[in-house]
DNA sequence: CACGTCATCCAAAGCGCTTTGGGTGCGATT
DNA sequence: AATCGCACCCAAAGCGCTTTGGATGACGTG
């Protein structure tokens, strides 16, 4: 059932069926109703296809997932921030459509969207630092709403964004306090622009309290359980094992607490972890008592944030550039405590 | 840059040059390079839209993913399959739409979708029993490919699943092999058709080494890490407590060695763990020495075949329905090993 | 009573492609 | 010389909507 047939068994012309049907106010409340009722009778839908052409908008919003064929790794946060996203956009008519690209492809896909009209904006995840993605856009002018922010990019640019820096700095006096001293930094892959602010506030943090940095208790790489596990296990076997660590994500820190717990001691007790806490829906951090302690922020709740703002700008792409930054809250779990007396840990290790 | 203006500026009509660009035989080499450079050096792209009204074809795959208010789980293995399904659809041009939609206008979602002919076919996720939703799609004359599989729905449809009872049929033999006898069950829910095919391999398993089942031990929800947990610990305090644990999910079984752990136990002495392994790129089992013994089977690999066996289908739509069954793989890792003597268990817990 | 004003409705022109159903000119065939 | 086949190209008709620029009556007004 398209408009035609539609107009034609109602006996009215496509121009009042559309009108009718879209709100306008140009048909008398009568007609509407008789139209409507008939079109919901009939299951009539408008066809996207023809409507956007008509129009000039898809009502369809980009997401580009970039995969590499060498690490397979999928982000973790990415499920739920779309999620967020995508409630939003039904609730506003919008669609979502995923581009996944390999990764060397990313910044044309971006343009291949925009040329090829099928998307009205977008949302880029995961900026780096001086993202290209970003005066690409502007270039092409599309709207878009990044997902973090790409700290070295000069010109103004609508992002949402964690406070990374202060999150990781109150992570660390935190730990700061509670008389840590040796406290071990397991980041993410330091090209993100996140991870090498978490990094910054870390080192701000230790700066601030007179304690030299330490490259060797400082890594960084993609955030899985094994390479959690697997850096823990290696950092606590040194001599000057850290009595602390800041992962950057909670599903590193099931490794870190893996390795810990393997080598026979306590976390919390032994050893103290705090971890950034995206709020996963399925890795939730015990509404509760936490697990872990950790800086929290949902990413659920950035992704519909984004995806409101998006569409506002679609809506009225004048409207300046938006900017919010996000503090990321504090939640004291079961994973720290005071700093051990030195001796007594480095005794400790039963494996 | 249009068709339009494309063909004015090279002297051809819109005819020639679309049929240069879309490799038709009508046209001469030479005009067929000339087009194609001139549309390169302009960095013309067809609109899509335009194109999808005048061919009807979308070029856009469907997945209409559900979220619920009350429980905000997405699923765990969502973010993979989706890459491995995105991966695909990209090297035969196909864009990915996702639809969210709250649980309960999930079907009609699917309706939408078809009416409004914004994709040319759909991927049915996580199916219960007895899914309306192959019915309904049957009805539109969508082509659909179910990832998973609707036990009780009569006719026939295209699907890829793995065989869910024999992967939990297998490990509980290799539990049963162990020496255990007092296996519990950490299931996901069982309105979803692989929970219940999953129970049922395990049901098979201890009856045909004539064990009892015992409801008490055979538990079934969300599979979080708190899930897991919080379950375990209960399952642990128990007078007969269970000695092995079978879990759904890599997540889940996280939880179950948290709680294990916290009980002062070790997993694969104490305790034995084996889960379902979807071999989720962020919680990667370990490639050499796997953390969890478990069953085994690449849910992006499924992503993959089944957005191929989608696209083959929505090329030849009289296609016999196809039905591939695929095998889980066991692997043996860390958290298993033979049951402990009871009376050593029952003492050994120091927490 | 003629005229302007509304409220309703409509015909037709796009939107930017693909595709049908020819044209045209050339060398080869009869 | 007339005919045919072939290679190459084109005009125009859709695809199913929206939207512009009127038409058509009914009604109130001076």
């Amino acid at each position: 059932m398209n408009l035609r047939e539609l107009s034609e068994q109602l006996g009215l012309s496509q121009t009042t069926v559309s009108r009718a049907l879209n709100g306008y106010p140009e048909v008398s409340e009568a007609t509407r109703k008789r139209v409507q009722d008939f079109a919901e009778a009939h299951q009539y839908r408008p066809s996207q296809r023809a409507q956007s052409l008509a129009t000039g908008k898809s009502m369809q919003i980009g997401h580009v997932i970039p995969f590499s064929t060498q690490h397979e790794m999928v982000n973790v946060v990415f499920a739920d921030f779309i999620a967020g996203a995508g409630e939003v956009y039904a609730k506003h008519g919008y669609d979502m459509l995923l581009s996944v690209v390999n990764d060397h492809d990313e910044v044309q896909a971006y343009s291949e969207l925009a040329q090829k009209g099928s998307v009205d904006g977008v949302i880029v995840h995961g900026p780096t630092r001086d993202d290209p993605r970003i005066a690409l856009l502007q270039e092409l002018d599309m709207p878009f709403f990044v997902h973090g922010r790409a700290t070295d990019v000069g010109t103004p640019y609508n992002y949402l964004d964690v406070n990374n820096t202060r999150a990781f700095g109150r992570a660390t006096e935190f730990l700061l306090d509670l008389g840590h001293r040796r406290i071990a930094l397991i980041n993410g892959l330091e090209r993100m622009d996140f991870a090498r602010r978490r990094r910054e506030g870390y080192e701000d943090a230790l700066r601030a309290a007179g304690i030299a940095l330490d490259p060797a208790i400082m890594r960084s790489d993609e955030m899985t359980e094994p390479y959690g596990h697997a850096v823990t296990k290696e950092l606590l076997a040194m001599d000057d094992a850290p009595t602390a660590f800041i992962a950057s994500s909670i599903i590193s820190a099931l490794g870190v607490r893996r390795a810990i717990e393997e080598r026979g001691m306590s976390v919390g007790k032994d050893v103290s972890i705090i971890c950034f806490d995206d709020a996963i829906s399925y890795m939730p951090n015990g509404a509760g008592e936490p697990i872990f302690t950790a800086t929290r922020s949902s990413v659920r709740d950035a992704g519909r944030r984004c995806a409101e703002l998006l569409i506002s700008l679609i809506k009225d792409p004048d409207a300046g550039p938006v900017a919010e930054l996000w503090e990321a809250e504090l939640v004291v779990g079961q994973s720290t405590g005071p700093a051990p007396n030195r001796d007594a840990v480095s005794k400790s290790p039963k494996a």
